[in-house]
DNA sequence: CTGTGTTCCTGTTCGC
DNA sequence: TGCGAACAGGAACACA
């Protein structure tokens, strides 16, 4: 589910309640998700204060007291649950709670709760020294951050340049650019007017500088996560933020899951088609993305 | 190296 | 209302 901006907002929710803040205990409640847990996990967490909470892409990062870091992905269902002391029956269930997809419930000093839920178990929870972050397998080789200055038209072209692969490929490809998923790539690419079976390396001319059109697709990026960021995360079904308000930049789709709705784009007069590329669903308009 | 397909797992939605 | 099929935000991995 969760791409870059929910992610943020999780961090953003998960912060106030953790950074700083001295874990009394971890529970974990199974050998694995995804990936095994780390080895001794509660003991190496447990008496141990947050530095930080970061977040890479779709990865957030704990430093934690001590020299090591957590690095823990939300997978495709991940969620954090929030409870605070004082604030019983305050706080509206975020989504019909499986209490047996209770995978980690961390407690921390001052009596709050944050119990990560998963049903699929897409996501996972790894440990790493700090001082080894960057060089970690999961987090080298990541592209920039969209939010970033590193993230601009020259970017692009120099790496679409030769690609033969589709632009819906290229940009869903974590080494290109950091933290956009099936939903951000499909309304970015709607934003910027390209379609998403447009050859990658057109991004380029033969010299591999930057055209228009990657001018267009790196500010069309920056917007439409800053845009989502803003509106606190999209929601999917049931998906809340993390202290369980809700997102609503679900409501700003332009083309994700919008088959058969007419384009928005002014004076267009298409309408919303659905392909599949890659084994993942693409949502854009034909007439006015090209 | 590049591009593509498979796989992990469970819940929800859709068509009949 | 039931029931199977299709589908879902991700990305590591195997393979051609």
């Amino acid at each position: 589910m969760p791409e870059l901006p929910e992610v943020e907002t999780v961090r953003r929710g998960l912060e106030p309640v953790l950074s700083g803040r001295r874990i009394i205990t971890l529970e974990q409640r199974r050998p694995d998700l995804r990936f095994p847990f780390p080895e001794r996990f509660a003991e190496r967490v447990s008496g141990r204060r947050i530095e930080s909470l970061r977040r890479r892409a779709k990865y957030l990062i704990a430093t934690i007291e001590g020299g090591e870091a957590l690095i823990m992905h939300l997978g495709m269902s991940g969620r954090y649950l929030i409870e605070k002391p004082g604030t019983e029956g305050a706080t509206i269930p975020a989504f019909r709670h499986m209490p047996q997809h209770d995978h980690v419930i961390f407690r921390t000093e001052d009596g709050a709760t944050v119990t990560y839920n998963d049903p699929r178990r897409f996501g996972f929870m790894v440990m790493t020294p700090e001082s080894e972050l960057e060089a970690h397998p999961l987090l080298q080789g990541l592209g920039p951050e969209p939010m970033g200055n590193l993230l601009n038209a020259a970017h692009l072209a120099t790496r679409a340049a030769g690609r033969s692969t589709d632009l819906k490929a290229f940009l869903m490809d974590q080494r290109n650019v950091a933290g956009l998923g099936n939903i951000y790539v499909c309304e970015a690419l709607h934003r910027s007017g390209l379609s998403p079976n447009r050859a990658a390396k057109s991004l380029a001319r033969k010299s591999g500088a930057p055209t228009a059109r990657a001018e267009r697709l790196a500010a069309a990026i920056r917007s439409v996560i800053a845009d989502a960021i803003a509106a606190g995360g999209s929601s999917l079904r049931d998906y809340r933020q993390a202290d369980g308000a809700l997102g609503y930049f679900q409501h700003s789709f332009m083309v994700y899951g919008k088959e058969g709705d007419a384009c928005t784009t002014e004076g267009c007069r298409g309408r919303v088609k659905r392909i599949v590329q890659s084994g993942r669903s693409t949502f854009y308009c034909s007439s006015c993305q090209s």
